[in-house]
DNA sequence: ATCATATACTACAGTATGTCGTATTCAACT
DNA sequence: AGTTGAATACGACATACTGTAGTATATGAT
């Protein structure tokens, strides 16, 4: 089992969901997307910082191409959705123990009875 | 719902599970016992700052009698527990949607038939 | 009053994150 | 080849949290 990616939270996460929206990002096409969509400008060298941290913690791959790098995420955004649940359920259980499965369970008994099926589908055939 | 109580971790967690161990403690008491337990000798102000900031946190209630301050912990360990287990599991559902939910039910599923009984009877019932 | 000691206050280092300014590099243009 | 402009490299500073501890002050007990 290789370690999980770490969590991701703030700006670094919104950073890294527009590079998996954009599949290859660069500093400029990132910061003028979040740019956008965000009340606050921010500076050009901010989303390079946080570009380059990311790419510190192997979060993105950079690439130069020309005088210019080219990011893409390590992982697609499925797996590391899928990686990040399990290592913070496993942490749980870790954790908490009984108590955390206790409530695992209630939660899925809670749930209306089809999408509980559903869930349960899912999770036998994983 | 009240706000849970905040997660702890590190030289934090392990003075309050001392407080809890001891049920009413002071700086004094929760020092000796924690550097007994430990390699490493700590300052006597060390833990005072430690508790001073969990009495800041609302995690212990500091109550003086005579010079010396007598910590209790604000919640009994279990009811911390449970509040805590709550909030991290409403908190993964919230991040992770499904994709926990399917994890939940992997992991009951996954657990040995008379285990699982028992954790669904206890899910039920409280 | 004095003294021992418990607390109050302050501070510093390390880590993580958000935020930028300035220096440098380098491809491209003239 | 020299200049330029965009992109990066590097470093810095603020804030927050945690671990750690020194020094100053308050105070109960003698």
């Amino acid at each position: 089992m290789s370690a999980p990616p770490p969590p991701l939270q703030g700006l670094e996460l919104a950073v890294v969901e527009e590079v998996w929206r954009q599949g290859e990002a660069t500093v400029a096409t990132v910061a003028s997307a979040l740019d956008a969509a965000a009340s606050e400008r921010r500076a050009y060298t901010t989303y390079l910082t946080v570009l380059r941290r990311l790419d510190a913690k192997s979060i993105v791959v950079r690439q130069r191409r020309g005088k210019t790098d080219h990011y893409t995420a390590a992982l697609p955004r499925e797996r590391y959705l899928e990686a990040r649940a399990e290592a913070e359920i496993a942490a749980l259980v870790e954790s908490f123990g009984d108590r955390a499965l206790v409530h695992f369970a209630r939660t899925i008994e809670t749930l209306d009875p089809a999408r509980r099926a559903a869930l349960e589908e899912l999770a036998r055939e994983s």
